[in-house]
DNA sequence: CCGAAAATAT
DNA sequence: AATATTTTCG
């Protein structure tokens, strides 16, 4: 039942192309309100976390600010075939938001990491190379409108721990090294789907780097996906869940995306220093090709912003 | 601000 | 129960 993961795992890996991670980096993500569409998490009924303070990017733009509540509806573009599930399936979760709910302090909803948005963190991290990598060069060079710096450097954390671990490993043997080998955890799944550039092992050593082959866009199609937010707050409450059970596809694909696509506003956050990579190459403005793919299914409220792409 | 650990939610 | 993510502490 867990197999499913390797539907678009394996689609990943094949689609592993070797100068995507040296590719530019440009993303654009998340819409502005979906993605701040921040939804309420399910805090139990004790001391309410975080104060949601004035986030520096809230892209209260002029006006619309478009409630998270409700679910919203985007269309669903070209999805495929596979049993047309697409569902647009964000759960309004209707429960009592809605009118309540000053959506002004709202709390982000768990953020999904899915294979692409690491890659783009992994690229964001070999571009800056180890030295400058750090959490909020990444955010920043990520450009990934609704990330934020913690969530970078947690994922960060994560990200080198990984790394530690396939360093470790040298009797696995597997043999293959460069892109991904490992033995097989279940952490390494996520991190397994994004090629790990060479030379993170060794940050005394700016060199190694790799070949820039800069290859043109050329399969860039435009898919739209991104940020999905799913889930009904089934835990505010003990009274009734509401949980919106979104069959639609199940099949051996079981692909269910919403695909999404709205022109994400590029945030120029201002950096006081320019970011370098190690192998100098810079981040020209490119575009991206990501997929999504957020498991849906009960009511779990993720929000997985995305970007899109994909073969 | 970064890094790691602890806590919480899924 | 395990994992992922968030949050807090150093």
């Amino acid at each position: 039942m867990r197999e499913e993961d390797s539907n678009w795992f394996a689609k990943w890996e094949e689609e592993l192309p070797s100068p995507e991670e040296l590719m530019p980096l440009s993303q654009t993500l998340i819409t502005p309100d979906l993605a701040l569409a921040f939804d309420i998490r399910n805090p139990p009924p004790n001391h309410n976390r975080q104060s949601t303070p004035p986030p520096p990017q809230l892209p209260q733009t002029t006006a619309h600010s478009s409630q998270p509540n409700s679910s919203a509806e985007f269309d669903s573009a070209e999805l495929g075939g596979s049993g047309g599930g697409g569902d647009g399936g964000v759960a309004g979760v209707g429960g009592g938001m809605g009118s309540d709910e000053p959506a002004r302090t709202l709390k982000r909803p768990r953020l999904v990491w899915t294979p692409q948005l690491h890659k783009r963190f992994v690229d964001a991290v070999a571009h800056l190379g180890i030295k400058n990598a750090v959490p909020k060069t990444i955010m920043q060079l990520m450009s990934v409108d609704g990330l934020t710096r913690e969530n970078v450097a947690s994922h960060l954390q994560k990200y080198r721990l990984y790394l530690k671990r396939v360093q470790g490993i040298s009797n696995n043997g597997s043999g293959g090294v460069g892109g991904n080998n490992v033995s097989a955890d279940p952490t390494d799944h996520l991190f397994a789907s994004s090629p790990v550039p060479a030379h993170f092992l060794h940050p005394g050593r700016p060199n190694s780097d790799h070949f820039l082959p800069f290859m043109p866009v050329a399969t860039m199609q435009q898919h739209h996906q991104m940020a999905a937010v799913v889930g009904p707050g089934p835990h505010h409450h003990p009274q009734l869940q509401q949980q919106f059970r979104h069959f639609g596809t199940s099949p051996p694909n079981g692909q269910f995306e919403h695909p999404f696509l709205r022109p994400s506003q590029q945030q120029v956050q201002r950096m006081g220093a320019p970011v370098h990579s190690n192998n100098g190459s810079v981040a020209p403005p490119l575009y991206v090709k990501d997929l999504e793919s957020p498991r849906a299914g009960n009511g779990r409220k993720v929000l997985t912003l995305f970007p899109t792409g994909d073969d």
